[in-house]
Parts: structure tokens; C-alpha cells; sequence
DNA sequence: GATGAATGAGCATTCATTCAT
DNA sequence: CATGAATGAATGCTCATTCAT
């Protein structure tokens, strides 16, 4: 499922258990116990490769975000004509999200978390899609493809629109249609009036 | 913080123990022993008020859910134009989210948890603020005040935008502007597009 | 159920309520709280006339020895003939722990319970129907109306076969019949051989 | 004290501090505690082996009465005269019982327990000794090597024989002599009454 | 390297008992 | 007299982590 977890070593048995069962019962509720179980390998033999829980989770976690700059540079190049990238965008962040949907969701998941032990040290550093956008909407403007308006507002609408289909994918069951993904563009673009 | 806190018994001091404590370390992370000790009193009395601690947290959460419906139906009546609805509608969302912020963020942190033992039970009847915002813009398109868009893309806007924020707040540390909201409806109505 | 209960005081109320849950529930799975909310009465009202449950329980207990005591009196007296004393003194014992059943299959197993904390202190004292039947039958040896066979033995299969069908009707809920006990005292006057 | 006990395994060793603990203080007053505190290991281990104190004893108790079958068998064939029948079976519940005095009445104690949980599910199909002892009085009427009496009042005089004198060896510290067992057979096989 | 038995700190929960009203 | 809110020691159980083999 993962990139690079192809060899069957022990170390890739146990990272794929583990975003598995992550994904099955949450961070929080998953033990070492059904991580090294659903390896099929011993209990010394997961603290031979991680640290901890966190550790493994925390590997995850970076081919994740490793990915997802990976896929947004490829999809999303510079020179799109606006609608076409903000609609690569969505459909990139959204489609990274489900193709990897468990460590999206679990990493989503997290993200939220509470400032629990160490999490606070989030910043838009670590999110790809969010630094991505932002250059491409200034250099837009600059070019006056789209009118000079906060950046911050339009992020906003681009990511949390992405995020809300996931979110509804997840929680809701509902599937994020191509309908709704050209009619999020259009909006964008021209807004809801009448024109 | 919470409406109805305000007389000092035993019960609500736990709830307000609860709140606090759930805020600094998530739902996950805080024991009974946590709770019992910030609201000084014995661990016997917590089990008289709640049968547990996921009882002790539906008792927050229904009291937030309840007020942001009653924010959302004074601030944002139906027959507001378009624009000022949309406005408030995420003004208020962001501001009873922030008002009530550790409940807030607590709750949407245990929305987004996965699917851990029960939380699968979610659905839009639990959402005030998607709920009468749908309601609103079918209203809308009937009375030809916007286009004939998809309902679930406008919405994934709306409310998309105002998570957006309120986890820039929470996570980042940056506030919400009023500039921000302007542009951020504007974009809505109008699009980022040179007219 | 219990002599001397009519009075409705709060008292009585907490007797009758104790008996009733022991019976349902055990001793040892019986709480105060159980005990107070079929009295429909305070907690401390419970601490005002009995300083434990324990306390309690002994006072259901002391009621009963006192009871089975009057009952083999009156039943069995000495000037039975044989046939009819052992007859009636299994009736009797079978009766009276039946007619209290809660009662007395409760004493039965704190009887038999090991020595928890003080219940070492059992004796044959407190066995109304061992001093009872072994005082008739050395009479009855002295008058020549029995063998001259060990006293003990004689008692172990009258006490014995009364706490067998006692066990029976309470574990595997098999009533005792008239037929089975004739031919239990028959057994024990003629034996099984035949003649 | 057990038979396979011998291995000095963690496993063993928490078996024999069960049994051993049980005996002192019953049943319900033993915590897990106690246990491991006996048997030198940390909580943890005893988990690893038993799912709850429920589970131990279930395994304590299903050791015993396997043995209490096999010593039926082997010290009660079916072609013994009655009164050897008879004397070997009372000798043998008795010896099995105390030779295993702590299990035996540890079970015992347990049996008579009221309606606790479950402990309803007792049957005639759970006791070795009074399925064997039916089975071989009515091959002896069939045979009429004894007459044509109800078969559950002997089991009754047998087995409530039996249980008294463990009960008073136990409970009032007398000790069961070859000639009580010799005339309370006597009793059973010719009765109390003079020829 | 790999294993899994052993550990014990930590947690949720129960319940007998006290005491202010 | 009667009450029931408050208490906290005690208990069953979990699980991350260690370490001898």
C-alpha cells in the first residue's frame, strides 16, 4: 500500500500493521499487541525497529506528507490556467487522501488531536498542499488572472473544501462526486450570484 | 465558560474540570484521577454525577451542539440577503467555536477521531450549522438569489472555510480577520475572477 | 415472612429488604446501596440501627436458629416413636429452612462459606437440629428402640439426607416428595437389603 | 497438592497460591493481589495465563473433578457386594475431598453460593459421585440385590452422609473414624432398628 | 537478529462508611 | 430521627516496555 513497502521485511510487516490497525481502531486504541500480532512477529521485535507507538506513527506520517508534495508538484504545475489547477488541487489532495485514505484519515485524525504530549509544533510547514496553493494564488494575482483578494481567503475555501470531502467521505459515508468537484471550481471562480 | 456553570456544586465543577482538562490534554489523555483532583473532590463523587467519562463529555457536547443552534437560528435568519447570511453564518460558527473554544475544539477533535468504538454514529443531524445552512440555499435557489449549483458544493465552501480557520487558529496560532470573512464571502458570491 | 417483622418501622424495612436482596443476589454481592433502595430509606438510616452488613446478616441469622429451635421442639418431642421423630425431624428441618427458604439457604452457604473473616467460630452449639436429634437417639439407645450403633453415624444420615434434599431443591430445583421421605426414614429403621 | 503441579512454572505456581489463598479467605474475599503477591509475580502475569480469578478457578475445579472421577472409577467397580460398594464410595468422596481437602472445599463452599451469576448452570451432569452411585443402585435393584426403594432417597442418605462428615471435620474440626463409616453403611444396609 | 514471558505503573470503577444538614 | 452527598481505599484489569534466552 505504502511506497517502499514492497520488501517483506520485518520492519515494513510491522508498518503496514500498523497503519492498518491505526486506521481500524485509532491511534489511541491500537496496542503494540495487535500491531506485532497482525505482523505475525514478537513483541522485542517492534521495539528492535521503533522506539514506540509514536515512532512508527511518526514514519508514517512522513512518507505521507512526502507523497502528497510529491503528487501536488507533478498534478499542479505553475502554468495551469486557474481553474484547472484549483481543480487538480482539490482533486490531488482529496484523491492522495483516499488513495492512502487510512494514513490520510489516521494523520487527519492527529492533526486534531489536542495538544496532547508534543503536536503543537504544527506549522504550515508541514502541509504541502497548503504552501502550494499559496504560491500559485500569489503569482496569479501578479499575473491579474484572479482578482486581488486575501490569499488567505481563498486557501481557505480551496483546502477546507477538500477537507470537507473527506470528512464526508469518512464520517458520512458520502462520495465525493466530478459533479461537485467542477461545480467547488465554479464557484470559486465566478461565485453563486446570478450574473 | 459554559452557560449554567455558574452555581458551584460538586457536578459542575466537574464539568468545568472536565472541560479544561480535555482541552489541555485530549479526551484519551485525561483520567478520572485528572478530572477529581482539578475539581478537588473525591473520585466517588465524579461516579455519582456521570457514569463515565465519556458520559461526563456527551454532557458538554450537547450543551455546545445546543447552543450553537440557538446562535445559529437568532444570528442567522432565513430571510437575510445572501450575502449578509453567509457572513454570519461563518462568523457565528468561528465565533461560538472560539467563544466556547475548548469545548469546541475538543468536540471537533473527537468528530474527526476515527472510528474508535461508537463515534460512527455521526451524521448531519448532529450538525446544526450544515443543516441550516442547506435548508437556506435550497431556499435560495428556489427564489432564483443564486445559481442552480450544486448544494453540497456550497456548503463544502462554507463550512469548509470556516474549519479552515478555526484549525488555523487552534493550530497555527493566527486569528481570523474581518478582512478575511469579507473576502472570504465575496469570493463566494462573486469568484476570484476579474469581472 | 419473618416473626416479629409486621412493624413497618424503617428497621423491619431494612431486615426484610437485607433477607430479600441476600437471597437474590448473596451476601457478599449485596450492597448497601441495594439495601437502602428496597427500603426505600437513606444510607444512614441504614448506619443507625446496624453498624455493618454484617450486622445485619446476624440478626437475620440469630432469628432463624431461634425459629428452628421452637419448630423441632414443638415437632419432634421426645416420646415420638422412632419412625415418627426421624420422619418429622427431616420434615421439620426441610420445612423450616423451605418456609424461610431465603433465610435459610442463606445461612446454608455463609454456613459452608470458608473462614472468611470470623466464621470460624461455628459449633455444634449453634445447631439446634444436631443436639436436638443426637440427644433423642442416646435416649432411644438407653430405651433399646435403636441398635447400638454409633450416634454420630445415625446423625450424618438424618442431618445429611435433609441437607441433601435442601441442596436439591435449591440447586437443581427438584422438590422433595412425601414418598422420598418415607423411604428415607424407612431406609434408615430396616436398611436396603431385603429381608 | 495438585497433581501436575509439580513444574514450578508461573502458571503453577499461580495455580497452587490460588488454591492455597481460596482456602483461607474464600473465594469472593480473594484479590488478584493476594495471588500474585503469593506466587511472587507481577499482575501482569497472572492475566497472561488466566482471563479472570473466574478463570483459575474454573481450572482448579475442573482439575478436581476430573480426579474425583477417575478415584470413583477405580475404587467403585460395579461388581462390588453392596456394602463394599457402598463403604468405597463414601470412603472415596470422603478422601478425595480432604486428600484435596482445600479444592474440594473451596467447591463445595462455592456450589452452595447462591444465584451469584451463573453459578445456576449446576447440574446432576457436574457431580461425579451421585451419577455414579444412581447408576449402580438401580442395577442393583434390577438385580434385587437390594430392595425396590426410591433410588434418590438412598443417594440422599450416601451422599448427605458424606457431606456431613466433611462438613464436620471442616467446620467443627472432628476428624471421620473407620468405624463411623463402618455403621453408617451398617445403617444403610440393615437400619437402625433392633431385628 | 528474533522472541515472548514477565513486569508493574496506571486506569476506570465500586462500595462501605462518614457527617453535615 | 432521617437523609444522601461526599469520600477514598480497594479491586480487577490493561498495556507499554524490558530482558533473558
Amino acid at each position: 500500500m505504502l511506497i517502499m513497502l514492497h520488501k517483506q521485511t520485518k520492519k515494513n510487516l510491522l508498518l503496514q500493521a500498523g497503519l492498518d490497525i491505526f486506521y481500524e481502531k485509532g491511534f489511541e486504541c491500537t496496542t503494540i499487541d495487535d500491531i506485532v500480532g497482525r505482523a505475525t512477529c514478537g513483541k522485542g521485535t517492534f521495539y528492535r525497529y521503533f522506539q514506540s507507538k509514536e515512532a512508527l506513527f511518526d514514519e508514517l506520517e512522513n512518507s505521507f506528507k512526502e507523497l502528497l508534495g510529491n503528487e501536488l508538484e507533478i498534478n499542479c504545475p505553475d502554468h495551469l490556467p486557474v481553474r484547472d489547477y484549483l481543480t487538480e488541487t482539490i482533486r490531488t489532495v482529496v484523491k492522495v487522501f483516499k488513495m492512502h485514505q487510512k494514513l490520510g484519515l489516521i494523520k487527519f485524525a492527529r492533526d486534531q488531536q489536542l495538544r496532547g504530549q508534543k503536536h503543537e509544533t504544527c506549522s504550515k510547514q508541514n502541509m504541502p498542499s497548503i504552501l502550494h496553493l499559496e504560491n500559485f494564488l500569489n503569482k496569479s494575482i501578479a499575473a491579474k488572472n484572479i482578482r486581488k483578494l486575501n490569499v488567505e481567503a481563498m486557501t481557505a475555501l480551496v483546502v477546507g473544501a477538500a477537507h470537507f470531502y473527506l470528512f464526508r467521505a469518512f464520517k458520512l459515508g458520502i462520495p465525493f462526486t466530478e459533479g461537485e468537484l467542477e461545480d467547488t471550481v465554479e464557484i470559486i471562480l465566478n461565485g453563486v450570484l446570478p450574473s
